[in-house]
DNA sequence: GTAGGGTTAG
């Protein structure tokens, strides 16, 4: 009976049992059940219990039996007591082969690879279940050519020796030479079973080497092995992996077995293809869902760009009465960073400090980001100076941010201060040059171009020529930065050519900008930007012709100026804006604060800067057409609807143009009211009539 | 009747 509970994990039971034949004196407890009860503790990690026990064994003069000796160091062992296995066994006065694996045991479970081999050499009689210990523990610690020489030491293997060292090379990313391995386990006639295949398997996830996983399936197949739940699984993830949903779907379809990873499987699976509709059915349909499930789906979202769904899958969650763990908050506050769902951000943040989550470093550091993405530079760097640890990402996204909220010296600074803790990498390189970019320092960037090269041994990508090319271009120096788009040892992307058509514009370069334009054109006539950047080139320059002939190639190749949009969130709830909009149902206050910021506007002496607007029409329409830019309307309805000391905090989707940038300091001073705005690369914080990009943007 | 191998899901 004792045992039929150990057996069904029911230790609990077993020693309740126990304790009842205490009472009865009639009933021999001797050393034939001691063993039995010790071992449940050790299924259990009933350390407790365990130790309990001990107690009755010596009371009962049991241990000089070496079978609870060993049943005792097992149990230690497992519980991770290693001492307190070690004294057992030193102190026992008799000890058998068993021993000595058991108390090896303990070692391979607390990884101590010394100690292991210490006792691995000392010992007076090793078997072959000894030296598979070994392999084990030198594969969990990377130690894979000792493991090899271990292995190839071996006068007698059996199939658990070479799962071992199959293993090994699967989880040190060697998984050629795991597979290579089976095929000479094969050879020398040593049979497979479904714990090597699930190794296997593993490894032809990992070299999207599906053809090969499809022979070990067939494999499997012919020596009647496919219906266990583990193996099942293994093969449908490996399909999955390799994107092959049919397969994975078909197995799914027949499986006689599946349990909640198959179904979490099949729905990371179907996300990393981008399936998400079919994940979400599958989501949906699943007979039980957990902590998993959710985070499959929430962060398939995410990685999908998907954030409005993100958002709204965890207030489902919650709504179930769901507790999120740390993980599937990394995805939801990486979604409110995107869209700039302040609000949900300093929730979510509330919430993992009155639960007492722990901000690890990928937490702390999306917390971080979440920040510096909503303009709240003080909270971020709050985050970010209260975590225990700071990985590269982390320093990243802190220089990163400061440098796209305008706080260019401050990112520089913590960029000095990273360089004393962790090496930069290639992500920090483009953060810094983008801080320079954002600030115009010309020489600044170049010495950091060269450091990166010279001093980290750095190769340059196409985002730090980007980036200098940006930074050169801005500061006027197009030869330059065409000389160095000449220099790159890879194709200019788009970017590139595109930043460096955008300084043109800024230059007034009409020779350089019509010919770089035209070659962009040619190059994507279905970007709008390229198209609207040359126009405006013309425009500015009053060659009315080119603006005409531009418009009509875009309504040739049906090119659509993607609208300016501008999103507001007041009171939790979030309001957009198109340029010309009139669908909002507070239109009438708002135009009438349109007119009132108009008219404080021109008394500060602002000059609507008409030479930005693509269409040729006369003055007064472009001044009308400038004042129902989408960024505007949401400034006016940011000062109806919510109020100071909050700041108006405004995301748009394109750059904020000349004339938006113009009012918007001028609003701030005349209003006196702090308004932010995110722009596609940067944010602006307007206040006392300037901005924190410093006219550089 | 005690000691050794695997993995798959975020």
């Amino acid at each position: 009976m004792l045992r039929a509970f150990v057996q069904r994990n029911q230790a609990q039971d077993s020693i309740l049992l126990y304790k009842s034949m205490l009472k009865k004196s009639f009933l021999c407890i001797d050393n034939y059940t001691y063993p039995i009860l010790i071992q449940g503790c050790a299924v259990e990690f009933a350390e407790f219990e365990g130790r309990e026990l001990h107690d009755h064994v010596v009371k009962m003069g049991y241990d000089f039996d070496v079978y609870v000796v060993n049943n005792l160091i097992y149990m230690y062992s497992v519980c991770g007591k290693v001492s307190d296995a070690r004294r057992m066994f030193d102190e026992s006065p008799v000890l058998d082969s068993v021993s000595w694996n058991s108390m090896l045991a303990g070692y391979v479970l607390t990884g101590s690879v010394e100690e292991a081999k210490l006792m691995y050499n000392q010992m007076p009689k090793k078997n072959v279940i000894s030296s598979n210990s070994m392999i084990v523990l030198l594969g969990k610690k990377g130690r894979v050519s000792e493991a090899c020489q271990l292995f190839n030491g071996m006068e007698e293997k059996d199939l658990v020796s070479w799962t071992a060292l199959i293993s090994c090379y699967e989880q040190n990313g060697m998984y050629e030479e795991a597979l290579d391995l089976l095929v000479d386990m094969y050879h020398n006639g040593v049979k497979v079973d479904e714990v090597v295949a699930v190794s296997v398997l593993s490894a032809c996830a990992n070299l999207l080497n599906v053809r090969m996983g499809e022979s070990i399936h067939g494999l499997f197949i012919r020596i009647g092995l496919e219906s266990y739940v583990n193996l099942q699984n293994a093969l449908i993830y490996m399909y999955l992996r390799c994107g092959d949903v049919l397969a994975a779907q078909k197995l799914f379809d027949i499986g006689f077995c599946l349990d909640l990873i198959s179904w979490n499987s099949m729905i990371s699976g179907h996300l990393k293809c981008g399936l998400v509709e079919k994940a979400r059915e599958l989501f949906d349909t699943m007979p039980e869902r957990d902590l998993v499930s959710w985070s499959a789906m929430i962060s398939g979202y995410t990685q999908l760009d998907r954030y409005p769904e993100t958002l709204a899958l965890f207030y489902d969650m919650q709504h179930e009465g769901i507790e999120p763990d740390e993980t599937i908050l990394v995805s939801v506050i990486s979604a409110c960073a995107h869209v700039g769902a302040l609000e949900q951000g300093k929730w979510i943040d509330a919430y993992i400090q009155k639960n007492g989550l722990k901000v690890n470093m990928i937490l702390g550091t999306t917390l971080t980001d979440m920040y510096m993405k909503c303009g709240c530079v003080e909270n971020a760097m709050q985050v970010f100076y209260g975590m225990e640890e700071r990985g590269i990402s982390s320093w990243n996204a802190a220089i990163l941010g400061l440098a796209m909220n305008g706080q260019v010296e401050r990112s520089l600074e913590i960029f000095e201060e990273m360089k004393k803790c962790v090496v930069p990498n290639e992500i920090t390189f483009v953060a810094v040059l983008g801080a320079c970019r954002h600030m115009g320092l010309v020489e600044e960037g170049r010495q950091y171009f060269d450091a990166m090269v010279k001093e980290y041994n750095i190769e340059p990508n196409i985002k730090h020529y980007g980036c200098m090319v940006d930074l050169l271009g801005r500061a006027g120096l197009l030869k330059d930065a065409e000389e160095l788009i000449d220099s790159m040892p890879m194709t200019p992307d788009v970017a590139t050519w595109g930043a460096l058509l955008g300084a043109c514009k800024k230059h007034g370069d009409k020779e350089m900008g019509e010919r770089i334009g035209r070659k962009l054109i040619e190059f994507q006539p279905e970007h709008d930007g390229f198209h609207v950047l040359l126009s405006n080139i013309y425009a500015s320059k009053g060659n009315w012709a080119n603006v005409l002939e531009i418009r009509e190639m875009m309504m040739r190749q049906d090119v659509v100026k993607i609208p300016g949009c501008s999103m507001i969130e007041a009171n939790g709830v979030a309001h957009e804006f198109l340029a010309g909009d009139r669908s909002h149902p507070r239109i009438n206050e708002i135009e009438d604060m349109l007119e009132d910021m108009f008219t404080r506007l021109k008394i500060l002496g602002y000059a609507p800067s008409t030479d930005e607007v693509l269409l040729d029409i006369d003055e007064e329409e472009k001044e009308t057409n400038l004042f129902r830019h989408s960024e505007k309307l949401a400034i006016a309805f940011g000062l109806i609807a919510t109020s100071p000391p909050a700041p108006i905090r405004i995301i748009k989707n394109l750059r904020i143009c000349n004339d938006c940038h113009a009012a918007a300091k001028l609003i701030s001073k005349a209003f006196d009211r702090e308004i932010v705005v995110r722009d596609r690369h940067r944010f602006h914080h307007f206040k006392h009539g300037s901005c924190s990009c410093m006219e550089y943007w």
